[in-house]
DNA sequence: CTGTCCTGCGCT
DNA sequence: AAAGCGCAGGACAG
């Protein structure tokens, strides 16, 4: 390859190059970022795009800081991690060769982006939102074909980054170096050529793939997937906006509380030590009181303690776990109690208040908050069941408002003024999905007739009558149960998590079996039509294939798991179409001025100017409840919508 | 210094 | 040995 002539620095071969790929209905593109904020699309900085269609490609630098040759050494006083300062070494590079401003190369290719040719990039949000901000705000313009999400249709379980594919499909390795890590540090003909490579390679790749979904049947859900990636840019671009002055008081007040639960530990322990090292606290907690530990019996194993007892090594208490479970059957003894005052609170304030404001003398934790919001990632291919993950920060975990911390970190997710928060949450979700697989039954009917099934399970572990039960309770003895039996759990795990004896653990599971037959028929007909394939799989509602080959392993353990996991897998990844269908529908349903923010599984929150609240309900009602949507399933569905101020109060 | 594993825990 | 996630801190390897 001829690198420079592929490298464009002035306007005329910018405008030829438009005009090339403006020949094709199709072109890849491709984006390096620089600065403090290079993997934040909201934020970052574009050094480079890079173009490719068939018999173009084309690169484009913008701003990138260095030259080709290392030409001296300069020393840089830095703080490294313990508030020293030292000296490092780093080395200086000539100038870059003249470079095209972003203002011009966007004004050059906008029409490209609007145009309705298909848009190809691997991991497309990203190179998406970056250079929005170089258009004004706008976004590029559909058709779009992204290869990760290809990819990850066509095999959930492999890498399916740029690099691993194209070795996979091209045995090409063309990046040892890890260019894409430091982009502004490395040499500029070397950024070029990488460029140039993953822009070419993303477009091959989506050949390639499009072979493939059209082999096993997949183009109906990469449809749908392009649909829903569309969704994502505009989440992706408004955020959830944060009561940052909340955040500020939540911090001081959680960084006193933790003083003194810290304090209460070494007081009643008689000793002080880090309370966030599992090893160190089973040493105080599980050591004999004559060698100043606190005696308590160890009850679990940690995994680690569990291989080495297998492997026939000896296990000590440093071996024995100190969650939370273990640290309940204690309750009562001081540093225990202690303790677990300490962690709910440490963790609320390391992963979600020092998570949001980031750590200025560290730059891997950077302040995620952005004129005063939140713009996480959600990831389309981050499951292998078909639902998001999110990430950067995770906001599909914040904690539930039953708590006084909880309810303040939840409560950190508002409406601004002049507008509201529409929360709206299927209900029972994947227990009407499994009422629909398994058919006429008990289950199918009572949905029929409008029942509660989590309620019904709770009030029936503790033994109240149903209006008794409370939200908590329904939680964590009726959901958390129905879907632990429903998805294989086994009898100790259900007497352990619903606190009741073995035995009526037993019974419970054996009820269940002779209630719901149709259940036990349909997990056991999906098994054999899995196990009939090669490699064996199930589908989703919308065709969406989920791979378990370990479902023929030899090896029982390993099975059993593979088919608990394609059980759950039909029917999380049935929810997941469910969801992602009603997202499409609900964004092309919304007001203007209305915009979807967040999903957290079944969940889906958008924000809602004063004036188009009704207007935004019914959007949303028929988004994820009205015809064509509902149809998908033979039991009805039901959501519980809220209209609120701050995420907290829906509940 | 960076990267990886482990433990533990937040959510659906 | 219910399923599916991401993140933090400690411990350790390079
Ligand atoms: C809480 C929980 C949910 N899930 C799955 C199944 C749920 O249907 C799905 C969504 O979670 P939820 O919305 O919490 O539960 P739900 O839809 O069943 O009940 P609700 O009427 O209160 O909304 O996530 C589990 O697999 N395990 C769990 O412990
Ligand atoms: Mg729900
Ligand atoms: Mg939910």
């Amino acid at each position: 390859m001829r690198l420079a002539r592929h490298i464009v620095s002035d306007v005329e071969h910018l405008r030829h190059v438009v005009k090339e790929i403006s020949r094709h209905d199709h072109f890849a593109w491709d984006i390096e970022t620089i600065g403090e904020y290079a993997t934040t699309p909201i934020r970052n900085d574009v050094a480079w795009i890079a173009f490719s269609a068939p018999g173009v490609d084309a690169v484009i630098p913008m701003r990138h800081p260095i030259g080709n040759k290392i030409i001296g050494e300069r020393k840089e006083p830095r703080t490294d991690k313990n508030g020293k300062v030292r000296n490092f070494r780093v080395p200086v590079w000539d100038e870059p060769p003249p470079q095209l401003r972003p203002s011009i190369v966007f004004e050059e290719t906008y029409e490209l982006f609007e145009s309705d040719r298909e848009k190809v990039a691997q991991n497309l949000t990203f190179d998406a939102i970056s250079i929005a901000k170089h258009r004004g705000g706008s976004l590029p313009k559909p058709p779009f074909h992204d290869t990760l999400v290809s990819s990850w249709l066509l095999d959930e379980n492999r890498l399916n980054g740029l690099k691993p594919r194209v070795r996979e499909e091209f045995g090409s390795d063309y990046d040892q170096g890890k260019t894409g890590k430091h982009i502004a540090t490395t040499l500029f003909n070397d950024v070029a050529r990488y460029n140039l490579l993953d822009t070419r390679f993303t477009r091959w790749l989506r050949n390639r793939n499009l072979k493939g979904l059209e082999d096993q049947r997949l183009f109906p859900v990469f449809r749908l997937e392009m649909d829903v990636l569309e969704v994502l840019l505009s989440m992706g671009m408004e955020g959830a906006p944060l009561d940052v002055p909340a955040l500020h008081s939540l911090k001081d007040h959680l960084e006193k509380l933790i003083e003194q639960q810290e304090a209460d530990v070494y007081r009643s322990a008689g000793k002080a030590f880090n309370l966030n090292a599992p090893r160190q606290v089973a040493e105080v907690l599980y050591s004999p009181k004559a060698k100043g530990g606190q005696g308590i019996k160890p009850t679990k194993l940690t995994a680690g303690g569990k291989k080495k007892k297998q492997a026939g090594e000896r296990v000590t208490f440093l071996d024995y776990t100190t969650d939370a479970d273990a640290l309940e059957k204690a309750a009562g003894n001081p540093v225990v109690d202690a303790l677990l005052a300490f962690k709910e609170s440490s963790k609320l304030l390391s992963t979600y208040v020092y998570g949001y404001l980031g750590d200025a003398t560290a730059k891997d934790r950077p302040c995620q908050i952005h004129s005063g919001k939140i713009h996480t990632n959600f990831k389309q291919y981050g499951t292998v069941t078909g639902r998001f993950s999110s990430s950067e920060p995770n906001l599909q975990n914040i904690p539930r408002p039953g708590t006084d911390l909880g309810k303040r970190i939840r409560g950190l997710f508002i409406a601004p003024p002049g507008y509201k928060l529409i929360v709206a949450d299927y209900s029972q979700i994947e227990l009407r999905i499994l009422a629909h697989f398994a058919g006429p039954g008990a289950l199918h009917q009572g949905f029929l007739d409008g029942i509660d099934p989590h309620t019904i399970t709770a009030a029936g572990i503790l033994n109240l009558p149903h209006d008794q039960v409370t939200g908590e309770q329904r939680t964590d003895y009726g959901k958390r149960i129905n879907f632990l039996i429903g998805y294989g759990g086994g009898e100790h795990l259900l007497a352990e998590v619903a606190k009741i004896p073995l035995t009526e653990a037993q019974n419970i599971i054996g009820q269940h079996e002779a209630s719901f037959p149709e259940i036990y028929a349909y997990k056991k007909k999906l098994l054999s039509v899995a196990r009939s394939r090669n490699p064996p799989h199930i589908r989703t509602l919308t065709g969406r294939i989920r791979r378990v080959p370990d479902v023929i392993s030899p090896t029982k353990w390993i099975r059993q798991k593979a088919e608990r996991q394609i059980i759950n897998s039909h029917i999380q990844g049935s929810a997941a179409d469910i969801i992602k269908i009603a997202m499409v529908r609900t964004h092309s349903l919304l007001p203007e001025g209305a915009k979807l923010i967040l999903t957290v599984h079944d969940e889906l929150v958008t924000l809602v100017p004063d004036t188009l609240i009704e207007e935004a309900r019914v959007a949303i009602h028929e988004g994820m409840l009205g015809e064509g949507i509902k149809n998908l399933i033979s039991v009805p569905l039901e959501s519980d919508t809220k209209v609120v101020d701050r995420w907290s109060e829906a509940k």
